[in-house]
RNA sequence: GCGAGCGUAGCACAAUGGAUAGUGUAGUGGCCUCCGAAGCCAUUGAUGUGGGUUCGAUUCCCGCCGCUCGCACCA
């Protein structure tokens, strides 16, 4: 009989079915759930709220079920009734090794996880930084977390396409172009065109800003380009070149590749559509001269504006936001859309929502699935958002250079006598990944607070630690000369045996419910944590048993922990977008 | 002012209404003639406050205190 890849949904089937069996009432919901080690692998709470709601003894209740459920169950488990009626399910030591049998290599993860969310399609608007400008520490989270949710949704078996909504028509542009016909240098331009936009900008910026006239000639300017000078839209051609090609540098780093980059500009046609409908619709009204939407139902929002024409006839965020609805909904013919954005838009994304559901109804246009994935603030060590000293933002850039330095001078630390170039190599996995990790690692909603020392020391639940315990295990196979997952050793595996063996199989079963858990709340944190008590499992382990024994069966069983062990770290680790080593 | 969110050990973080609230760091005490000590083992220490719902509350509801964020044309 074929070893299920998720035992916690497979046992609440079975618990299911056996409560039909049974001849318990519906609904009968079998609440299994990942139980504290020290009473076994699950546990099924639903007898308690059953038996509670009925004023039967949930004791009782409890024993019926379990005298209904099948053999197989009773087979892989031992179970008990414990305390007010809890059921605890102990997986026997050859049904763990059964699974990690039946799950040797990654596609048979792969295949296993991917029906969960098999059917679901879902566009990921990530990362959207602003052209012109340099990606800073305010973009990192969106990408970060983003990737790695996009990632989650793929593996689970949905379709993803992944999309750059790039700043690319926003206001900044007259106050730069303003700069750039007046002072740009043309040699630092061919240098380093990024640098020299931002400086362009930051002129422009303080000029309009200290003089109306130039504030003027800057929105003549703006207007020039959004009606199409050819002039104009030379200058702005070249900006966003050079500024997707800054961003591809860092995206390379962080492992993103984009499926589409469509940014504001694309929307630019699309809105005057809008404007129409919202206003014939009855949704949208001109108030102080812009055009705006109320939802008088809301008690916020029935004052809060939602402005999606400003008073100058120019089109923002919200107008542009929704366009790319309608067009993602008509044209792409998307279901559902998820917004990876930081959480003080919150304001903005619910009064985006309200206002499509109630546009999309009344044109009778299927209305997707919205939702806003939040995260919180980077904070620095005053518990501020975090800038440089002299209160500019960091570049997204030097900040994974100093990773990779900080990196650097630890692995030369640790590792002195490996060649420069591989040093090199591995600072950049370390480095780029302890940032990755530790932005990963905890719940996105909280602000997360940015500390060097914590992110790379290597201790506790960072990168490192892990991607030490994949090099450790690659480490045993390269000085026992065996290959991992290899069928002709495994199969002469003998049962697990130490609390070790056992406590870090009983972890290693239990990949699918972490997936399901991080990709269902699209929270990457839970696969993180999870990741880190494999490894921590696999350290205990690694320091009780010993894998070069000569009992060859006992040898083999512990190769094949090291071998899933290393499967699953690095298939983790890939899914929230890092990269692993066989040395470090 | 209105609204949203957050208060868990010295610090940083977990806990899908479940059993004795977990982990890291810092502190203390052990473990390298032994597969990588970037490691392992042991140990000290916490739910802001007052009520309520529940068999059971860090979790849900209400009050108070404290902090953060958002609230008309930036995104």
């Amino acid at each position: 009989m074929p070893v299920p890849f998720n035992l916690a949904a497979s046992l609440d089937a079975s618990l299911q079915a056996a409560a039909t069996a049974a001849g318990l009432e519906t609904p009968f919901a079998a609440e299994v759930r990942g139980a504290d080690p020290r009473h076994g692998d699950f546990q099924a709470n639903g007898v308690l709220g059953y038996a509670k709601a009925r004023k039967l003894n949930p004791r009782t209740v409890a024993q019926q079920l379990v005298a209904a459920l099948p053999a197989e169950v009773t087979a892989a488990y031992e179970v008990t009734i414990a305390g007010p009626g809890f059921l605890n399910f102990a997986l026997r030591a050859a049904g763990l090794l059964a699974w990690l049998q039946a799950h040797a290599r990654a596609e048979q993860l792969a295949t296993g996880a991917a029906t969960t969310r098999a059917g679901e399609s879902w566009i990921v608007d990530y990362s959207s930084p602003n052209t012109a400008k340099q990606m800073h520490v305010g973009h990192l989270r969106s990408a970060v977390i983003g990737e790695a949710i996009a990632r989650l949704l793929a593996y689970s078996g949905a379709k993803v396409t992944r999309d750059n909504h790039i700043g690319d028509w926003g206001t900044q542009f007259g106050k730069l172009i303003w700069a750039y016909k007046r002072h740009v240098d043309t040699t630092a331009l061919a240098r380093d065109p990024i640098e020299e936009f931002e400086r362009l900008y930051k002129l422009g910026n303080s000029a309009a800003e200290t003089d109306i006239a130039i504030m003027d000639e800057a929105r003549a300017e703006l207007v020039q380009l959004q009606t199409g000078k050819p002039e104009s839209l030379e200058v702005w051609g070249q900006i966003n070149e050079a500024s997707l090609r800054a961003f591809q540098k860092v995206y390379d780093q962080l492992g993103i590749r984009f499926d589409l980059t469509l940014g504001e500009s694309f929307y630019n046609d699309k809105v005057a559509r809008i404007y129409a409908e919202l206003t014939q619709l009855g949704l949208a009204q001109e108030s102080l001269g812009a055009l705006v939407v109320f939802h008088p139902e809301h008690p916020r929002f029935k004052e809060q504006p939602f402005i999606i024409r400003k008073s100058d006839g120019a089109a923002n965020y919200a107008s542009t936001d929704l366009a790319t609805i309608l067009y993602r909904t008509e044209v792409l013919k998307s279901t559902g859309m998820l917004y990876v954005v930081d959480k003080r838009q919150g304001d903005h994304f619910e009064q985006l929502f309200i206002t499509v559901r109630k546009w999309f109804t009344a044109i009778h246009q299927p209305v997707p699935r919205l939702e806003h994935v939040d995260f919180g603030t980077v904070l620095g060590e005053n518990n501020k958002p975090l800038k440089t000293r002299d209160g500019e933002n960091i570049k997204l850039k030097d900040l994974l250079t100093e990773a990779c330095d900080r990196a650097y001078t630890l692995v030369c630390d640790k590792n002195p006598d490996l060649p420069e170039a591989e040093k090199r190599a591995i600072a950049e996995v370390v480095g780029i990944g302890s940032v990755q990790y530790a932005d990963l690692a905890q719940n996105r909603s909280s602000d997360y607070l940015f500390a060097w020392d914590r992110m790379i020391s290597l201790e506790g639940n960072t990168a490192a630690y892990l991607l030490y315990a994949v090099a450790r295990i690659h480490s045993i196979f390269r000085k026992l000369g065996f290959t991992p997952g290899d069928p002709a050793t495994e199969t002469a595996a003998s049962g697990l045996e130490t609390p070790t063996e056992l406590a870090l199989a009983r972890k290693l079963v239990k990949f699918p419910e972490a997936i399901q858990l991080a990709a269902s709340q699209m929270r990457p944190h839970f696969l993180c944590l999870y990741l880190y008590e494999v490894a921590g499992e696999f350290s205990a382990f690694y320091s009780a048993d010993k894998v070069a024994v000569d009992d060859a069966p006992v040898r083999a069983r512990r190769l094949l922990l090291c071998a899933r062990t290393m499967l699953i770290l690095e298939n983790g680790l890939q899914l929230l977008g890092l990269r692993t080593l066989a040395r470090m």
